[in-house]
Formats: C-alpha cells, sequence, structure tokens
DNA sequence: AATGAATGAGCGTTCATTCAT
DNA sequence: GATGAATGAACGCTCATTCAT
C-alpha cells in the first residue's frame, strides 16, 4: 500500500497510525475493530482502507516504527561511549526511558508477543536487541571486566530486568525511570548480594 | 458452574481443560473457537456448556490453576530451606523446571497478560510472586547478606531474569533447564560483573 | 461440509438449496447476497453456514446436481435404444423436455458460463455431454448413415441447436418442447434445404 | 453523459473504452471495478466519471458498440447477394469470422446475457439478428429452395450453431475460423444425414 | 448428559460513487 | 479536465451462546 500522499494525506494518515496505536495498546488488537478506529477519528470506512491495506498491515507498520524507534534511541545514547559497561548501562536507561515515554508501543509489543501473526516480528526485533547487547557483553569479556559465560544469556537477563522493571514499576507504578534505571542497573551489575568488604 | 458431577462428568471436565489449555497455548485465545474445542474432542456443542459457563470461564479456570500449580511447586522446593538466599534460588529454580516442563501453559500466562480482560489475574498472580520474593529479600536484608534497597525492585528484577531467561532459552531454544537456572541464579545474585578479588 | 444431519436438518439443506437455486437463476450469482437467502426463508445468518462452507459451495453443489440431473435423464431415454440417429433424437427430445421443466436450472448453467470461477465446471459438463453425442455420431459414421466429417463439430452443433431453441422458444417463449423438439430434431437431421425430390 | 469533447477527451475516452471492455471480458463484469480500470490505465478516479455516468452505462455502451459492430460486417458481406441461400451462408460466414477475430467482444455478450441489468439489450440485438436471418429463410421458402416450416424457429437453429460452433471451436480450441464455418454452413444447410443418393 | 440446529451481532473488507481542490 | 480523498451501504463470513429434543 504504497501511495502517493498529498501533505492531508499524510496528515490523515498519521492520525490513523496515533490513534490506532493507542486504541490497540488499550484494548488489544481483537477487540479494536476497523470500526471502532474510523469511528473514533469519525470518518468512514473507506479512509482506512485507502491509507493501509488491511488491519494487520497497519498494526505491523505500528510496531515496526516502534522498534526501529526504540533501537535508535538506544544507539544515539551509547554513540559516544567506549566502554562496553557503560554502553550497556547506557542502553538499558535509553530503554526505560523511551519506554516509560512511550507505554502504550511498549504494551504493543507486548500484545504482539502472544498473537501469532505478529510474534515473528517481534522475535526478530528482540533478536536485534539480544545481539546489540551481546556485543557489549562480549567485548566486556575480552577485557576481563566481565567474567567469562554465555554472553547471550547474559544479554537475555540484562533484557527481562530492564522490561520487567520498566512495566512493572514504571509503567504501572508510576516510578520515575531514571530511579528505575538506577535499580536496574546496580541490579545487572552487581546482583543481589552484598560485595564482600575488601579489608 | 458449580455442578455436582459424576466420575464420568468429572474425567469429561479434565478432558475439556486440557485439551482447551493446549489449543489456547497454541493458536491464542481468539483463535480458538469453543466450536474448535468441541470439533476436536468429537463431542457436541452442548457439553462445553454443560460443564462451563462461557469460554471466558474456562480460561480463567486453566489460567488460576496453573498460577496455584507452580506456587505449590515453588513452596514445596522452599520448605526445608532456612537460609533466604538458598530460598530465592530454590524458588527459581523451581520455577524454571516448572515452566519449562509446562511451556503451554507458560505461554497461557503470556497470553492472559495482553488481553484486558485477564490481565487483572495475572497481576494479581504476579504479585503474589512477588511478594514470595521480596520476603526472602527482606530476610536477606535484615541478615545483612543482601544490601539495602527497594526488596519489591530486586524480587521484580528476579521475576524479569527468571521468566525471560526460561522463555527465551529453555521454551524457544530448547536449553536444559537446570543449564538455564544455572546461569539466572548467578546471574541474580553476582550480576555481570567480575568480582573485585580479594588480594 | 460433511455433516451427519438429522431428518430436519435434510429438509432445512434441501430447502435453502432450492430457493438458493431460484434465487441465483433469477437474480445472477453476485446479486443474490446470503443474507437474501436467509431472509427469503426466514432464517439467521448461521443457518446457511451450517449447512454449507461458502455461496461458492452451494452454488457448485446445484450446478452440479442440475447437471448430473439432465445427463440422468438423457441416458435413460436412450438406454433402449439401438440406432445411433435415433439416440441422438432421444438424446435432443430429453434435453429440451428436461431443460423446459427445470428452466431455473438451465438458466444457472448460463450463468455459471459467464463467471469465470464456475466456467470450469461448466466446460466440463459440455465435454461430457459432446463425447455423449459425438459417440452415437460416430456410430452413424460407421454405419453410413452418416457421412464422414469432424464428429466433434457435428455434436456442438447438435447442442447448440438444442440449447438455443429450447432457451428461445420453450423458456422465453413458451413454445412446448415437443413442438420445440419436433422442430430441432429435424433441423439437425435434415437441415435447412428441402431434399431433392427423388423422381 | 453527452459531452462536448476535445481530440483528447475523444482519445481517453477511447482508451477507456478499449482497456475495459478487455477486462471485462476477462475477468467479468462484477470482478472489474472502476478502481481497476483507472488504474491501469494510470489516471485518477475521476477522469472515469468525467467520460461515463457509470459503471453500467460504460458497460452498455461497449455492448451496443460490439452489436452494431457485428451486423454491419454482416450486412456488407450480404449486400452483393440475391440468393437467400447464400445470404444466410454468407452471413454465417461473416458472423463466425467477426466473432473470432473478437473473442473478448464475444465473451462479453455471453457475460451480458446472464447478467439481469443486460440481458434485455441481448434479447433485443438477438431479436434483430433472428429477424435478419429468417428474412432470408422466408425469401428461401417463398422460392422452393426451403421447405416450409417456421423461419423463426430455423433462424433461431442457425444463429445456435453459429455462436456454439464459434465458441468451442474457434475461440476455446483455435480452430481456423473458414474451417468451423464450413461445417457450420454444411450443418445447417443438410444436416447430419446422408443425402439418399439420386440412382 | 448430550446432540444438532439455530441465532444474530459483529467482523474485515470492497467498491460504485461523490467531492474539494 | 483531472486528482487524491472520502463516503457508507453492502458483502461474505465467524462465533459465543442458546435451545429443542
Amino acid at each position: 500500500m504504497d501511495r502517493r500522499l498529498t501533505r492531508r494525506g499524510r496528515a490523515r494518515r498519521d492520525q490513523l497510525v496515533d490513534f490506532a496505536a493507542r486504541r490497540f495498546a488499550e484494548n488489544g488488537y481483537h477487540s479494536t475493530s476497523v470500526t471502532d478506529i474510523v469511528n473514533g477519528l469519525g470518518v468512514g470506512k473507506g479512509v482506512f482502507y485507502w491509507y493501509f491495506a488491511s488491519k494487520d498491515e497497519l498494526f505491523c507498520e505500528i510496531l515496526a516504527d516502534a522498534q526501529r524507534s526504540l533501537r535508535r534511541r538506544q544507539q544515539q545514547a551509547i554513540a559516544d561511549e567506549d566502554d562496553p559497561v557503560r554502553r550497556l548501562e547506557q542502553g538499558m536507561r535509553a530503554s526505560i526511558t523511551w519506554l516509560g515515554a512511550h507505554p502504550h508501543l511498549f504494551a504493543l509489543v507486548q500484545l504482539a508477543t502472544s498473537e501469532e501473526r505478529f510474534a515473528g516480528m517481534v522475535r526478530a526485533g528482540e533478536d536485534v536487541a539480544v545481539a546489540d547487547t551481546a556485543r557489549h557483553v562480549k567485548e566486556g569479556m575480552a577485557t576481563g571486566r566481565i567474567p567469562g559465560g554465555d554472553p547471550f544469556a547474559v544479554a537475555h537477563a540484562v533484557l527481562g530486568v530492564t522490561n520487567h522493571l520498566t512495566r512493572a514499576l514504571v509503567v504501572e507504578r508510576g516510578e520515575k525511570p531514571d530511579d528505575v534505571a538506577d535499580a536496574a542497573v546496580a541490579f545487572c551489575l552487581h546482583g543481589i548480594l552484598a560485595r564482600p568488604t575488601t579489608p
């Protein structure tokens, strides 16, 4: 569905994308009908299909946009950083901040995970995130900062902490992203246990 | 929908629960119709509504069963353990093992998370799990084994690691639960960084 | 869509087939909606899809039934006949009578011809009719009653005359099938021209 | 929808007519959307409705053009012919040649036959063709070349043979129009049976 | 306890047509 | 003359639920 759009057309399309993204995040994919979307915007049903080939396609586009946008933010955050552990940390902070700022897109990804149709996209996006993270872990291992082990397992663990804390504390309990990021980073770097005090 | 059931009735009911749980996990809630379920078992539609008031109710029951079952397993695993850090560890191991052994129930929980109707139940179950975990963390803090901080944040982080590693490594990549549990425990206890070697 | 049907179910199904066949014949395939059909019978929409997998499938079934029924009639009509020319004639008479008695099924075939989806079925049915007819022609040629030539072309010509006269004279102008059959047979056997009178 | 058209306008209009005629013939009336037509030509939707009041109107125009064109061809073919039987023959040959040369317009007529909206036009055109043919038959009867009978029935039979053989042999099996015309003429003039040889 | 049959609101999608620019 | 945008009724089809037997 590639169409030469006028300015007005582009505006309408963006309107649809934004509105639909919010509805999907709030009500889920199935419970958000195309009728809901167009009624919500006060336009005819044909408008939807003028801009999108299907409800599926729209959802995929929103999802892909969100994934792209988050990754771009992460990469900006670590661009000037040499130290792999600092890159890991900055990546986590960037993720938590972005996800906290776009809770509905975060919700969308959760949603997509459990919808066979979209699970592939999510998995692919996650693979990219894991690869990004694992790269830093490997570098840290190379310099001895991080002890040996499976860098992918570690990367997954970091992702698990980041996502879970963001959802539970930032999105659901409204805590401040920076504080949550501090906790997440501390947990990932040192774990639970007290460091044995060097005498 | 509480019915005095004959032995045969109970068997039928269990059959429905098991079959539906698998279908839900494989195809999702919406893509599994009541028709699918009864056809899959070769029975008439009336059977379904004889035992369950609605599709919703059945799903809730499956979900509640799964949550109960997992929690029971966790509590068995830590029953004989005094040390809070060991209890934390044993709880994680029990979870990973159980989730790895019942991947379809794990999938069901993911599913429920993103379905407004069931999200409440999932959240409630998660709250219980967090409280369970946080109790050990608090004890660890009391004894000084774990440095101060927000025990709930720590508990959420532990949950995030446990769930994410189980899904990514055990369910999706078929790694052995015990190995994954080792990695998860190590990550949670010590984090990423090498311990400064005491001279 | 094969279902174990009760007596009531079979009755309902037949009702749908009959009603739909008439509607299709009168209004065409596209102009007859599933809604029209179920409303016409005063039943809910689900009833239609309980008995048929799709509108397409129903149409195909009606078409196939009609083709089968006509052919059966033709074969009964020639069963006791040895002379190939008489078989040709009886076949034509049987067709004209049957088509005149079931004008709506005749219309359905015309309809299907120009609907890409069904054209294949019609063509296949026609091929059978041509083969049936050509067999008699070939026998007639073997015995010298019919001069040499392409038996298939002749068979097609016979079909063309039969169908066209039935539609134009019997269906559209209400002439008696027997009279039309006489004219059709005469035309096919002797053509237009007067036989040169043997002195 | 009568518009004073510039030269460019006339060209555009013809382009639409030609393109639409082919699409209709290939895909059918319903399966050819106005959108298909304008997209196929790379123009906007407005263009269509600038030249035609509706999709219906365009189809009717194409149909009328085809009917006119075929009839003109037939009349040219018999203009110089006095003998009614020869006129009959030449008319058939002209029809078969023209229909073979414009198979898509032939298809269009078949199409229109089974679409209530257009059936009237087709019937009217057929009535003209029958009248044309019947006139020759009547003259043949007057001169005794053709034995008495219903000239309309004969005319319909001739039409049936012509159309059916053209479709089955020329259009569908690619045989040469001249050969098919020979077969059609022979069949119509002499029928199937061998002439009794005059001793 | 269980069946086959029925309901009907709702879904995603299409498309002839109109309109503002 | 021509465009892209918009309309909205209608379509084929699904499905949770109910009902008569």
